[in-house]
DNA sequence: TAGACAAATGCAACAATATTGCAAGTTAAA
DNA sequence: TTTAACTTGCAATATTGTTGCATTTGTCTA
């Protein structure tokens, strides 16, 4: 298991094992791009699906990954960044899905902005989906 | 059936049947608020399950609902405005997720603006979604 | 108003996604 | 090395969604 997986794992609160870095791993390639369940379970094929389930809950709970709005079937997830921790998520970035490959990603330069909402409403969170074609299925 | 349930259907294009008016009843009821389709079955207990899976895709297709996209599991549906047609929906509003009592309204006060995305990439559709307390948990 | 025809429904079967409980194995810390 | 807490794998079960097909219903036209 590669040093940035392992730093990563103990920064957030988590147990080193052969699963996880596996994961870790694949998160890490993936980059900007969300990542669903049944894209692990492929790439995954010995790792038992209800532990994929825990390992993505617990990436999420301790910072690690964030779950991806979407308007997809499945829920997807992507890396956080640095900041994020068991404690508090910093996902203030839009999301751009590609209704061609179908594929999510990470758009870290476009930041969700302050909304002015109806009285007596609270934001804790903001979520912005942008849905049409990626550059790479644009022609 | 009611008159303005008649119209609508009419106006839809969608054949005029006791359960989709039960489902468009619900609807208008419903008012802002997004439905999902656990609580129409729980709703209306002698519809059969697939039926409503296919009324609300047909209310889909032909404009008379839309779907919201949202942090929960279940997808959820709200009415269209008038605007929304067969062949085009105008949806460009957020919709606002309570984290409290799960339910998910309307904001059509606050409009998706067009947002400048990377070069290469073509937006559709936009989607806003703000999370947090809505004004009846807030105390 | 009585067919004809297309559309909608109900049921069965199945697929995909997700959660819970528990025993056994593993990790991290003392 | 021992211990305690955490993680895993498996079974069972729940939830959400899709497809095919025979039957029923709604709408249109003669
Ligand atoms: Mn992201
Ligand atoms: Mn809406
Ligand atoms: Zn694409
Ligand atoms: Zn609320």
């Amino acid at each position: 298991m590669n040093q940035t997986i392992v730093e990563l794992l103990q920064r957030h609160e988590l147990r080193k094992t052969a699963m996880r870095g596996e994961v870790l791993k694949i998160f890490l390639e993936a980059g900007k791009q969300a990542i669903t369940h049944p894209e692990l379970e492929q790439r995954l094929p010995d790792a038992d699906r209800i532990t994929l389930y825990r390992t993505l809950k617990a990436f999420e709970d301790k910072g690690l990954i964030h779950q991806v709005v979407d308007s997809g079937n499945a829920t997807k997830y992507a890396l956080c960044n640095d900041a994020c921790t068991e404690h508090r998520h910093h996902d203030e970035h839009a999301h751009f899905h590609c209704n061609d490959c179908g594929k999510t990603i990470c758009l870290d330069s476009i930041t969700t902005s302050t909304i002015q909402v109806p009285r007596g409403f609270k934001v804790q969170q903001t979520h912005l989906v942008l849905e049409g074609t990626c550059n790479n299925c644009e022609n």
